[in-house]
DNA sequence: AAGCAACACAACCGCCTTTCG
DNA sequence: TCGAAAGGCGGTTGTGTTGCT
């Protein structure tokens, strides 16, 4: 009887129709009792399956089809430094996201950082090929490493509003958000400040070296970069030289405001301007250093 | 044009917690 | 107090899209 029940059960993509089932129902009864949207014979979706669309998609508000801001980035990995993989209280910090956003968001950033390193390790026994990413671009030798337009975005505009410390605020007004947005979409230039990977957020932070199950290094990626003489190459993987927390954290969020713009599928001259996502920024061979040990970081 | 890799995202699965009779 | 059902959450997988060779 329960598997003929189990067959029955729809999966896989929803249907607008489904869609404006669940929402009919969520306006009526509120977003609750749903297994009830099953026994009415509305949907043969499980309970399940319905809250997740409500939470994920048709939720009012959702900032859906958005890349994640400089802000929510960096709050992100702020948060996942604090708490762990705590998607749903992350999420709760952040306007418009779900914890599967912030999942997604992480799991990715996470699998492209593991395969930088991989890449790293490789390079260090053959050539590389050129970069897809930076194909025609002119990269300079490394001299330096400065952070992404991601860090010190937001930061600084936020810190020219408060004129005091460079800390993220809380979301208790969105006007502070939405000024930031404002100016960086304009072009403001930030100006950085040098970067080391002893200095990024989320390397630093000593609750990272305590969670390298979460981040997949690969083995011969620690061992190529513990051979570096470069200390802060080792603040990646070791324990970290700095332990000082660098923002304060947002306040969790939990009105939300009209949804917002900076969508993607815009144009794609946006595209690229918003292309400012924390490792998109380093130049994906910029590991070829490794390469050259006389080259200083 | 085809093939491939990287990426983004939606949705499912399984486990744990909470609620309710 | 206990057990079943429902809900919540994190992990994982499948799929479509994009950009490059």
């Amino acid at each position: 009887m329960e598997a003929v029940k189990k067959e029955e059960m729809k999966k896989g993509p929803w249907k607008a129709e489904e869609d404006e089932v669940l929402i009919n129902h969520v306006n009526r009864y509120g977003p609750r009792d749903w297994s009830s949207i099953r026994s009415k014979g509305l949907l043969q979706r499980t309970g399940k399956s319905c809250r997740l669309r409500w939470v994920n998609k048709l939720r009012p508000n959702l900032k859906s089809g958005c890349k994640f801001s400089a802000e929510e980035e960096r709050t992100v990995i702020e948060l996942q430094a604090e708490f762990g993989n705590k998607w749903a209280r992350i999420a709760t910090y952040l306007r418009g996201r779900t914890d599967n956003d912030v999942k997604n968001f992480w799991s990715s950033r996470v699998k492209r950082l593991a395969r930088i390193l991989h890449n790293s390790s490789d390079a260090s026994t053959s050539p590389k090929p050129p970069s897809r990413r930076n194909k025609g671009q002119n990269v300079k030798p490394i001299q330096c490493f400065y952070p992404p337009q991601s860090f010190g975005l937001v930061e600084e505009e936020v810190t020219t509003a408060s004129s005091s410390s460079s800390k993220i605020l809380p979301y208790s007004s969105s006007d502070q958000v939405d000024e930031a947005l404002r100016l960086s979409e304009s072009g403001i230039k930030l100006e950085h400040q040098p970067f080391s990977f002893g200095t990024d957020p989320l390397m630093s932070e000593p609750h990272i070296a305590n969670q390298q199950a979460t981040i997949p290094f690969y083995p011969e990626s620690r061992e190529l970069l513990a051979r570096l003489d470069n200390p802060y190459y080792y603040d990646i993987l070791g324990p970290a030289g700095c332990s000082e927390t660098l923002f304060a954290l947002p306040q969790p969020f939990f009105e939300l405001p009209p949804a917002e713009r900076r969508c993607r599928h815009v144009s794609k001259d946006d595209e690229e301007e918003e292309a400012d996502v924390f490792l998109d920024d380093f130049p994906a061979d910029m590991f070829d250093q490794v390469d050259d040990p006389n080259q200083s970081p």
